[in-house]
DNA sequence: TAGTGGTCTAGACCACGGT
DNA sequence: CCGTGGTCTAGACCACTAA
C-alpha cells in the first residue's frame, strides 16, 4: 500500500490529517468529552496505520483536547464545570495583560477596523445570525490581543480554547445585549488610550462570559 | 533486540525516557538554542528507533522547548529577548490572578508554611547557596499559586517555563536583597488576607524579576 | 537527479486487566 | 494466563535540497 499518494494534499502529512480531522470529531461531538479514543479504531476510521495516529494524539493532548496515559491510552478531556471555570479564568488573565500592553501601540487605523468589525457585529446580532455574530467577535477580540505582539500569550489563549468554543456554540449566550455594551465601552477607553480603563473593562467582560456560560451549562444539567 | 528490557524501569516507556533525558540535555545546554536536532542523531545518542524519538519531539515541542516542521526537522527553541519578555509578562498576568483568586482560599496553616519556607530561603540567600536558594523561592511561589487550585493556569505557567528557568541559573540575579523585600511584602498581605495588594506586589514582583533578567543577558551580549 | 533525512507501514513485543 | 491494545523496531517510501 502506497503511504500518501491518493489525493495528496500538498505539504501536508497524515499525521497533521489526522491531527486536524481528529480535532474537529472532537469538537464537534463525534467523540464525546471522557471517551476512549482506541488507536486501532481510529487506525480503521482514518485509513492509516497506528503511528500517526499516535502522534495525532500527541499533539492533541499539547493542545488540552485529549489525555494520553502510558500503556493505557487516551480520552477525550473531560469538560465539567471546574475546567470551564479554569480556563476563563486564564483567558481572563492573559487577555486583561494583553489588552493594557497593547493599547500604547494602537494605531489609528486599529482602532478604526475595530469599529468596524463592531458595526458589523451589532448588525450580525440584530439580524439573528449567531454563527456570523460569534466569528465576528472573535475577530474583535483576536484584533485587540494583537496589538501587544505578544506570541506566546496568544499561543496560550488560542491553544486551549477549542473545548470551551464549543461549548459556547452548543449553549449559546443570554447577555448579546450586554456584550454590545461592554464592546462599547471597550472601545471608548481605546479611543482615549485609557490601558488601565480598557484592561479593566475586559477584566470584567471575561468573567461575566464565564458566569453565563456557567450558569447556562448548569440549567442544561438540570433540564 | 528485546525493546524495554534491558533496566526496565518500572511504568515507564520509551519515549517518556527519551523525552525526559533530551528536555535535560536542552535545558543543562548540550542542545544549544537554534541547533538543529537530526532524528538519527537522536537514535543513535538515545539508543532507540526513530520513532519514540519523534514522540518525544512531539512532546517537546508541547511544552515550547523545541520546534517542529513537517518534513523540515527539529530545532530547539530560540530563546531571544522578546521570547523572555513574552513569556515574563505571561507568568505576570496568571500568578496575579492566581494569587488574587488564591487569598480567600488561604488557610492558617498554608501561611505558617510560607513563612517557614521564606526563613529557610533568606537563611539560604545569606549563605549565598544559589541553588538552594532558588529551590525554596520556587517551593515559596508554588505554594501561593497553588492555593486558588487553577490546575490549568499552573499547567500554563510550569510548561513553557523550562528554557526561562534555565536562564536564571546561567545569568543569576543582581536583586536577592529586593526579592526577600518583595517577599515580605507578600507575606504581610497575605496574612491581612488582602488580595488586592497581594496581587499588586506579586505583579510588580515578577515584572521587576522580568527587567532584571533581561538586563544581564542584554550586558552578557555586550561583554 | 542523487542524497539526506523525515515519515509511514507492518509486524513483533509486552504491559495490563479480566478470567 | 490469555486477550486486548499500546509500544517499539526495521525497513521501505518519499519530500526537500543542492548541484
Amino acid at each position: 500500500m502506497m503511504q500518501t499518494s491518493s489525493e495528496s494534499s500538498f505539504n501536508e502529512t497524515t499525521y497533521s490529517r489526522v491531527r486536524d480531522k481528529l480535532r474537529e470529531d472532537i469538537l464537534s461531538g463525534v467523540f464525546k468529552p471522557g471517551v476512549r479514543l482506541r488507536i486501532i479504531d481510529l487506525s480503521t476510521r482514518y485509513g492509516v496505520s497506528q503511528m500517526p495516529i499516535r502522534e495525532a494524539l500527541q499533539q492533541l493532548q499539547g493542545e488540552g483536547l485529549v489525555n494520553l496515559l502510558p500503556q493505557k491510552g487516551a480520552s477525550v478531556r473531560e469538560v465539567d464545570e471546574k475546567f470551564v471555570s479554569d480556563m476563563y479564568d486564564v483567558r481572563m488573565a492573559i487577555e486583561t495583560m494583553l489588552v493594557r500592553n497593547g493599547v500604547p501601540y494602537m494605531s489609528d487605523h486599529d482602532y478604526m477596523k475595530l469599529v468596524e468589525i463592531e458595526e458589523q457585529y451589532e448588525q450580525a446580532v440584530e439580524e439573528g445570525d449567531v454563527s456570523l455574530s460569534l466569528k465576528l467577535n472573535e475577530s474583535f477580540h483576536k484584533i485587540i490581543n494583537g496589538l501587544a505582539q505578544n506570541d506566546e500569550a496568544m499561543r496560550v489563549i488560542d491553544r486551549h480554547w477549542g473545548l470551551i468554543d464549543s461549548l459556547r456554540h452548543k449553549y449559546g449566550s443570554s447577555r448579546v445585549k450586554d456584550v454590545v455594551n461592554d464592546h462599547r465601552l471597550l472601545l471608548h477607553a481605546l479611543k482615549n488610550r485609557d490601558a488601565e480603563a480598557a484592561a479593566a473593562i475586559t477584566s470584567d467582560h471575561v468573567i461575566k462570559a464565564k458566569d453565563d456560560l456557567i450558569a447556562r451549562i448548569k440549567t442544561a444539567g438540570k433540564g
